[in-house]
RNA sequence: GUCCCCGUAGACCAACCGGCAGAGUCGAUGGACUCAAAAUCCAUUCAGUGUGGGUUCGAAUCCCACCGGGGACACCA
């Protein structure tokens, strides 16, 4: 392409880079997107948008790897960009802030791989990031930028860690409250005698029992390949970590946790009162696994049995008896031999019930959890030897232990009602069990019956329908003393420390008594102490008896602090696990709100301006929360715990973090093979009659996430510098729906970018580079087009359609393009309307139509009522559901007159035949039926 | 296996509460400009809505079954 035959003034990349260059500097040096605060550093009364109607809208803010961004990560940064842009230019004070979450495991491990501190890779990383984000004119108040690696921040995550640990769960008021409340009410004795009699040390035990974080020593997911433990929901169902793949063993460690169970029906209840995807709330109800139900005894000769049931109103019908392998009482009940009348098929071979057992244990830990769960897999078990008594009927049955039953998950021990329950019901056939239907089925049913139904063969719950009967029986069972009604959560407490160097340092100290201490606040931030050994201790990934060792442990100097904790000068050990890398993506929300804050982690009338809740029942939040499905459990759930706990200790006035969840979609790319299945640089196929090739040699197209992997990359950069950021950004949005994921297509871009030149044209003379725009008013007819883009581009923008809203502005454009004259009154609107995709060069657009500043602060066009009704309305007529004809009439002609016209224009088509029905639809079409 | 979402021109996508299947983009074809090409501009092209039923005056839209794609859950008592 040679320069001088391109019009010196065309809207080309070249020009575009400039313009976009010019524009940036100019927002970052007015601090055009500062949002003004009600309160603190951040007030700005004179600001224009200063004490208006709020709008937060927040991105799940990224992890900043080594690799930089490709196409695919902003497109949520450009939709909530566009859309914020818009809100701000309807009159909301605009929160949109972005931030960066640095602390994990991959930031660790690029360190590791490279050999540089983690600080210095993310802080580079950090800032790369920040450039190409700079470069798409994405919007942001700058000054409320940071990452969860600064020392200012994580002050605050610990702060908040603090509060965690200073509080407990109140099951009767179901809140969090201060720890100094129980130990308020422990002295007061009404707790019992127990407090009086206890030493100091046994005093702290008892409250650290109570705590919201508290060390426990219980089964957890050691990961030897990757060095630590996990939380639940970082392993898979294959039983490997989310992270690397490695094998993941139970193992029981003293490891911090959260009690997030106690917020477990809060948890559930509160998602009525989100906008969500109802996908996602599905997600969180099925990982926390509320059943209502109630816990059963059952006494054997020595001991009681407590199985948890959803079903007690089938009791009568349990037959025997489940306990998982691992179930603590499974040795004491096993008797010396088997007793009389113990079936062949119950002994699995085995001389004795301890050899049965023994053997199966063993069997059972050999298998994977794929083969223990595989799909259509026969039950496994076997006896036990012992007999329980049901507490209705006082019927003797057999006790076995299973796999199918999880230790894990209730009591770890069932009662088994083959007739109600498909799991039984196969355990049953297997093992020659009985089977007595106590819900009557439908006539001929076959198998386990678990629909509703009346109770049968139950005494006297005989008769009743299920949810009656479970209630009957829950009473019986607890006036009986043989059980009480009962709720269990999947959901388990969260796992929170982590044997890494790259997290959060615990805000704990140990004294000689080896309870944790809390340091007081103002001894934050612990500061992540420098070191060059940051490397975790990893393991033979297969290799289960190995031990975690924290990279903190090995720097003594730190480890052994004097501090004086009230008690004078003493020495003490700090923690040296970290936390988690979901600790400070759960309260980033909030500190945007007021990030130079010192005194709070966020002023109360900074929160509730922003995020408070604006009528009865309104849970608050973040107005606008844009990001991906992935994250649907994790980060969601443990950001709404944390902060119902700030919500119940009275730091923030919302109960719920997120308001309104949107999910988007992904970018996805082509990919190409040869014909040996090696993957070549997409960027180098040609289509040729259907086929693609590279050179002469014919390749195989295969659709995937973009990636280094698949040679398919396509970055931002690389946009930017071929088409300009404006073009990139209106392409993004204009090729789809925000939630729907796509395939990039690079050669598809030149469409936008032609649609900015159209505009670009209309207002400058791409030979002179004057200005084209006179005061002549436009004709009526473009006017009309005019008024109906505007209104239907705001009803697209509000509800994130951002591909109609750009289809309605070309279709504007290409309306102007033909006509002789530019009209200022069709191309203000238009510049405008397109800054929120186009901003840069709108900015420019309207600078050259003679305006001062920056268009941000513009008011969004409004459409003028009545230019949206149309001039006549063209009818179709139908007769028998085929267009006959139409009849052209004036908007306001009566239904009759349209009626009568329409059968006019039919008449031929009737002929002598007499319409049995003529339905009018006002507006759209007459149909006829004969 | 169960549940959820989605199938519309060659590709990406529109079509509001059931009312004439097309707003926009790419591609293809033709033309203008050019010595030529690129870029740009103009014009044209193309589906009857995955399949089969049903409801309705009228179905892409609602209902049922099936096919295909994507996602979630998968012994949670």
């Amino acid at each position: 392409m040679s320069d001088t035959e391109t019009p010196p003034f065309r809207y080309t990349a070249a020009l575009a880079g400039d313009i976009e260059l010019r524009w940036q500097a100019f927002w970052a040096e007015n601090g055009t997107f500062h949002a003004p605060n009600p309160a603190g550093d951040l007030a700005d009364p004179t600001h224009p948008r200063a004490g208006a109607p709020k709008l937060h809208v927040q991105d799940m803010f990224p992890y900043p790897s080594g690799a930089g961004l490709h196409v695919g990560h902003p497109l949520g940064y450009i939709g909530t960009d566009s859309y914020t842009r818009y809100k701000r230019m309807t009159g909301y004070n605009v929160l949109h802030p972005m931030g960066f979450d640095a602390f994990g495991l991959p930031a660790e491990q690029y360190a590791v791989q490279t050999g540089t501190h983690p600080a210095v890779t993310t802080a580079a990383n950090v800032d790369r990031y920040r450039q190409q984000l700079r470069r798409l004119g994405l919007a942001y108040d700058e000054r409320r930028s940071f990452s969860t690696t600064d020392p200012d921040y994580y002050r605050w995550t610990q702060w908040i860690f603090l509060q965690v640990f200073n509080s407990w769960f109140d099951p009767s008021v179901q809140k969090a409250r201060p720890i100094s409340e129980l130990i308020a009410s422990f002295e007061s004795g009404e707790r019992g005698p127990e407090w009086a009699a206890a030493s100091a040390t046994e005093r702290r035990r008892i409250i650290d029992g109570y705590r919201l974080a508290y060390v426990s020593e219980a089964p957890v997911n050691w990961c030897p390949g990757l060095g630590t433990v996990l939380a639940n929901e970082e392993v898979t169902p294959e039983g490997r970590s989310e992270r690397g793949n490695f094998p993941v063993f139970q193992r029981s460690l003293k490891q911090w946790m959260m009690r997030i169970t106690a917020y477990g029906d809060r948890l559930v209840e509160d998602l009525d009162s989100l906008d969500w995807p109802e996908p996602v709330k599905l997600m969180q109800r099925n990982w926390i696994g509320r059943s209502r139900g109630a816990h059963v005894d059952f006494s054997t000769e020595s001991d009681k049995i407590t199985v948890f049931t959803t079903r007690p109103d089938t009791l009568f019908g349990a037959t025997y008896m489940v306990l998982a392998p691992e179930h603590d009482l499974v040795d004491r009940i096993v008797p010396q031999a088997w007793p009389a009348g113990t079936k062949d098929v119950w002994t699995g071979g085995a001389g004795t019930p301890a050899e049965a057992v023994a053997a199966y244990r063993a069997a059972a830990a050999a298998k994977t959890e794929e083969e223990r769960t595989a799909d259509g897999k026969v039950k496994t078990g076997v006896f036990t030897g012992a007999y329980a008594t049901n507490p209705v009927n006082g019927a003797d049955v057999p006790v076995f232990i299973a796999d199918y039953v999880l230790a894990g998950y209730g009591t770890g021990a069932i009662m088994a009602v083959p007739a109600q329950d498909e799991r039984d019901w196969a355990f049953a056939e297997v093992f020659e069990l009985p089977i007595i239907r106590t819900v009557q089925a439908p006539e001929g049913f076959e198998g386990a019956f678990t629909g509703d139904g009346v109770a049968i063969n139950s005494d006297w719950l005989d008769g009743k329908g299920v949810a009656e009967a479970k209630a009957a029986m829950i009473t019986w069972l607890e006036e009986n003393g043989k059980g009480t009604g009962a709720t269990t959560y999947r959901l388990r407490d969260w796992l929170f420390s982590r044997q890494r160097y790259w997290g959060e340092p615990f805000p704990i100290v140990y004294d000689e008594t080896g309870l944790p201490i809390a340091l007081p606040e103002s001894m934050l931030p612990v500061v992540l102490p420098d070191t060059d050994d940051f490397s975790p201790r990893t393991f033979d990934p297969d290799d289960a008896d190995t031990e975690p060792e924290t990279p903190l442990s090995r720097k003594k100097d730190w480890v052994q602090v004097e501090l004086d904790l009230g008690d004078g000068l003493k020495t003490y050990t700090r923690e040296t696990n970290t936390m988690p890398q979901w600790a400070g993506s759960c309260w980033y929300e909030l500190r945007y709100l007021d990030p130079k804050n010192d005194k709070a982690l966020v002023d109360p009338d900074n929160e509730a301006y922003w995020m408070g809740p604006r009528s009865e029942g309104d849970p608050g939040g973040v107005d606008l929360y844009v990001g991906g499905v992935e994250h649907a459990v994790l980060h969601l759930l443990y950001s709404r715990f944390w902060h119902k706990v700030l919500f119940d200790l009275g730091h923030v006035s919302s109960f719920e973090p997120f308001k309104k969840l949107f999910n988007q979609g992904y970018i996805q790319a082509y990919a190409f093979r040869d014909a040996r299945g090696m993957i070549v640089p997409a960027d180098e196929a040609v289509e040729r009659d259907g086929k693609w090739f590279v050179g002469d040699q014919e390749v195989y197209r295969e659709y995937g996430k973009m990636g280094k992997g698949l040679k398919n990359v396509v970055t931002p950069d690389d946009m930017c510098e071929q088409y300009g950021a404006d073009t990139f950004r209106v392409y993004e949005m204009a090729m789809g729906p925000l939630d729907v994921s796509r395939p990039w297509e690079t050669r598809a871009v030149v469409g936008s970018q032609r649609f900015l030149q159209r505009a670009w044209r209309l207002v400058v003379d791409e030979e002179t580079g004057g200005v084209r725009v006179t005061d002549e008013p436009l004709d009526p007819k473009s006017r009309k087009v005019l008024h109906k883009v505007i209104a239907g581009v705001r009803e697209d923008m509000d509800e994130l359609r951002f591909n109609t809203a750009i289809a309605k502005l070309i279709e504007l454009t290409n309306t102007l393009t033909p006509l002789s004259t530019v009209s200022r009154e069709a191309i203000e609107p238009l510049v405008l309307m397109m800054s929120p995709f186009a901003p840069h060069m709108a900015e420019e657009l309207w600078g050259k139509l003679g305006h001062e500043g920056t268009l941000a602060y513009a008011d969004f066009p409004v459409a003028d009522p009545a230019q949206l009704v149309a001039d006549a309305i063209t009818y179709p007529v139908q007769v028998n559901g085929k267009v006959r004809g139409r009849v052209e009439v004036s908007p306001d002609t009566p239904e009759a007159e349209v009626r009568e016209q329409a059968l006019a224009a039919v008449a031929e088509v009737i002929a002598d035949r007499t319409p049995k029905k003529v339905i009018v639809v006002p507006g759209r079409l007459v149909s006829v039926v004969i």
